[in-house]
Parts: structure tokens; sequence; C-alpha cells
RNA sequence: GGCCCGGUGGUCAAGCGGUCAAGACACCGCCCUUUCACGGCGGUAACACGAGUUCGAUUCUCGUCCGGGUCACCA
């Protein structure tokens, strides 16, 4: 049981779920995975003030979706919990009383008043709290603590040196300690602070890889303190390049909504499937030995390793992203691309009585985004109003003169069509070409652009008239022809 | 501003002292073709800069520049 490998994802709930905490999961996921190991999920809620309803059912949904599972967690359970920070909120004050003992932390009495007053001097913006109770005598403590003057608890900083760690992705990492901050352990309302309950929690669920964003490499050496001073052994670091989103003007930041949607369930509202998300993502940040890029979760857990992870920040592309669900969305069978595109194709032709899994037929091969469904088929529902401009095409050899001949030909080689399905339409008009001793091309264009109304559509002219059927196909043809009359 | 990290085509990236510097997305061209797309083939495009170390630097060291992160009773 000893040196398996555990990691952690430890999101606070916001009720939202950007892609860069998701990446994070993925890749404590994936760490965990590769190796045998356990992938824990528990819940930071010490901010009391950001309490949001449903956060936490945000979180359980996404990874559910994502396909990324939990082996221990609040709704799981496992031999370490409670996984709810809010529950284990009387765990982590002995630990500070402790420190306190040891020297290497201090009861800290000044106001909220004070401490505004000391933000607005040049020392704080210097070099930030000025110890003002670091070193306060015992008398004074003891005093303070009996008239019941609340307090916070601070790590004691040393005040020289300089700390050194090593961290999987980046390396060697030294800074000094004057940099560091006697920072704040317990707050006032009893409640501990995300980085002393961060330690907490990790090194008593035994965790083993600490697996977080860049943002916190700096912040690391007031992590190893807290593990010197309680003697415990020091995890491994992972800490994961950010990603970073582009403007119009070129300007790289970390993402953000201006960039676009960055939401797991934003992404997936833009008609993008959890699968290509998940897969981009994972190559957001990591490459495979062999450059493979589609990848299921499964394979992913095979393939993972850490030294694969880079370190510099990357760009999303929602370009990329986009021609991974393509990838996907071809890969499937078309009963399963018409069970996710239904919504989609239903918002476009209503109670109309197409037969869905033909139209998913016709649009499976150049659908990049569910999104773009509606807009591509709406004509079948509702014709747009066109000019016959449209049936000039240089490539067919379709002209204004040769559009109405051809148009009433076929209208008339339908209309005698008893049976009306793919296979006769497609020997009708093929025939015809062939009879008249045109290409193909030049039936067939008059023919699209008289049922559709567009000069760019899902499918040809005799998918299109098969979906649409005799009937209405003749009704179109109709109207083409009168149009091209005029 | 202090500290920390990073810097290969527009984007993701391989590379880990000797390569004509991979691949993918995007873009462009050609082919296929009843439109578009798919597919096939091909193309444009990169080691931020300057010093070292070395027989030899994209790879190692230093400096410069640029970019990002971080300095809360937020997580």
């Amino acid at each position: 049981m000893t040196g398996k490998v555990r990691t952690r994802y430890a999101p606070s709930p916001t009720g939202f779920m950007h892609v860069g905490n998701l990446r994070t999961a993925l890749y404590e996921y994936l760490i965990a995975k590769s190796q045998d190991g356990t992938f824990v999920l528990r819940i930071e809620d010490t901010d009391q003030e950001r309490y949001v309803e449903g956060a936490v059912d945000v979180i359980y949904n996404t990874l559910k979706t994502a396909g990324i599972k939990h082996d221990e967690g609040p709704d799981v359970g496992g031999d370490f919990g409670p996984y709810v920070q809010s529950e284990r909120k009387d765990m982590y004050r002995p630990f500070a009383e402790k420190l306190i003992e040891g020297g290497k932390a201090y009861r800290c009495f000044c106001s909220k008043e004070r401490l505004a007053a000391l933000k607005e001097t040049e020392e704080f913006a210097q070099g930030g709290y000025d110890r003002h109770c670091r070193d306060l005598p015992q008398e004074e403590i003891d005093r303070l603590l009996s008239e019941g003057v609340p307090y916070v608890i601070r790590q004691k900083m040393p005040l020289d040196g300089e700390t050194t760690f090593t961290d999987a992705v980046f390396g060697e990492i030294t800074a000094p300690n004057s940099e560091l901050q006697d920072q704040i352990l317990i707050k006032t309302d009893g409640y501990p602070t995300y980085n002393f309950a961060n330690v907490i929690d990790d090194h008593t669920m035994g965790i083993t890889h600490v697996v977080r964003g860049n943002e916190y490499l700096s912040s690391t050496p007031k992590y190893n303190l807290l593990y010197e001073a309680f003697g415990w052994e020091i995890p491994t670091y992972v800490h994961l390049p950010l990603i970073m989103g582009k403007d119009e003007d070129g300007n790289v930041s970390k993402l953000s909504k201006r960039h676009g949607s960055t939401g797991f369930e934003d992404l997936v509202k833009e008609g993008y499937l959890p699968e290509a998300i998940i897969n981009y993502i994972a190559l957001l940040g990591w490459c495979p030995k062999d450059n493979q890029e589609i990848f299921t979760l499964s394979e992913l857990e095979k393939a993972f390793d850490i030294d694969g992870i880079s370190k510099s920040p990357a760009v999303f592309d929602y370009d990329k992203l986009e021609w991974f669900n393509g990838e996907y969305i071809k890969a499937m069978t078309v009963e399963e691309f018409e069970k996710i595109a239904r919504p989609y194709i239903l918002e476009a032709i209503g109670d109309k009585p197409f037969d869905t899994i033909k139209l998913a037929g016709i649009l499976q091969q150049r659908t990049t985004k569910l999104t773009q469904i509606p807009s591509v088929i709406d004509f079948f529902a509702q014709q747009p109003e066109y000019g016959k401009d449209l049936f000039v095409n240089k490539k067919s050899k379709t002209n204004l003169e040769n559009a109405p001949v051809m148009l009433k030909a076929v209208y008339d080689e339908l209309s005698a069509l008893e049976d009306w399905n793919h296979d006769s339409i497609h020997d009708a008009l093929i025939n015809l070409a062939v009879k008249l001793e045109v290409k193909n091309g030049t039936v067939m264009w008059p023919a699209r652009i008289s049922v559709s109304g567009k000069t760019v559509t899902p499918g040809g002219a005799i998918e299109i008239l098969d979906i649409l059927g005799k009937e209405e196909s003749l009704r179109r043809m109709e109207k083409g022809l009168s149009k091209l009359a005029e």
C-alpha cells in the first residue's frame, strides 16, 4: 500500500469550471491512473463569504461528463474523510497551536483597522505585514487572550536564508526567505486559510503528488516551511504551465471570459463534445512520446507521463479544438451522431416530418461544431428567397439559357418517378445527364438550387431531393421554373 | 517595483551538442467531386538578441530584451 501514488483535485465551489481547472483535474487523474494510483476529490470551501448554492454539483457533473472518476471524495467516501474542508474545520487549529508551541507561528491581535491603515503605507508596499505581534511578551498575550480580543495565527517566516525545492516539471527552484510574509494560517473566524488547509489536508490524506497551476510556484516555499516545521515529508510538486488566451490585438494573458468560452459547460453548450474537449486540453501542455493526437481517456491513462509536461504557457486555440471536435464527430456511427445532433436538427426543422437520420447523414461529415447545424439545414423547413443568378455556375456549365431547360427536364423526369428514394433519384438524374449529353453538374446544379435556394448546402441535389420528398421537391422546382421565366 | 518562471513557424509542439530543425491546427495551391465539406497530394512559415564554453550550439553558461506569474483574514 505504501509508495502508491495519490493525487487530489481540490477545487473550491464557485459554480464555474474553468478549462484550466479541468485540465488540472485531468492531469492529476492521469498521473494517478498512469501509475495505478488513487485520485481524490476534496472540496475546498473555507471561504464562507463565497459560498455558492449548487456549486458542488457543478463539480460533480463536470467530472462525470468528462469521464474523470475520483476514487475518494465527499460523494463516494474513502478512508481519509471527511473530504469537505468545512467539515474538517476542527482539525486545523490543533496543528496551528502546535506550531505556536514550537515557535513557528504566533497569535496576531492586530485589528482589521490597524491592518487597513498599514496597507496605506510605503512600508507595507515594500515588505508587507510589519510583524507587529511576532514578538509580543507573554503577559501581553495572556492579557489580550483573557480580554477575548480576536486574533489570527500567523506563520513565523525565517528572516534570512533561502529555500530550495524541486519541482517535477520546472526543476530546482530557489527563492530568498526575505520575500516570504508571515502569512495567516487561521483566520479570525476560526477557519484555516487555503494555504494552511492545503498542507494539512494533503498530508493527512497521504497525497504524494501535489499537482497545481504554475501560479502556485512562487508560494511553494511557504508550503515547504510548513512541512518542515511539522517534520513531514514534502510531496512531489508538479506545477503546470498556465493556459493563456489571445485577444483581438494579439495580446496574451491568462485565459478568461474575454477570450471566449472558458467554462466546460459553456464549451459544451457551444457544441463541443466532452471527449473532444478533454482530448484537446490533455495536449495543451503535454505531449506524448510518439506525437499521437487522438486519444481516448483510457489511452491517455496509459500514455501519460510527467516528463511530457511542458514548461511554457499555452494559448488556447479554438480552431484546433474544433478540429478535434470534427474528428470525434466523424468517428461516430450515424445513429450516435443523430442522437447528439437531434436537438439542433429539430431546432431548424421544427415539426416537419423529415428523416433525421438522413439529415444526420449529410451533416456528419461536414459538422465540426453542433451549433452550426441549424443554420445549415434551415432551408429544409423554409426555403430562403433567392435570385435567379444563383442558377449561373461556371464549373457546372450552367447559365440563364440552359438552366430553365435543365430544370424542366429534371422536373419532368422526377414527376414520372414512381419510387422516390435516393437510388431512384440518382439513376434518373444521371441517366438524364447522359441522355442530354451534358456533364452531371449541369443537371444537378439547377436542381439543387431550385430546391434549396442556396449555393452551399449539406449534401448534393440527390440527397436533398430525397429528404424533401417528391411533393415538396416538385413544388419548389415549379417555383424555380417560374422564377427563371421572369 | 521585489521575487519566481518561461521564450522553436500565427497556434499546439518534437528536439535534450553534430538533424536539409519533426508532426498537428490554421492558411495557400492542386486532385477527387452534383455545391460545400470529407479525403489525397503539395506549399508558405520558426530556434528573440548579444556574448561566452566547445572542433561544433536551437540544445550548456551569463547578460539584454520580451512575455507571464506572484506578493490578501481569496482560493
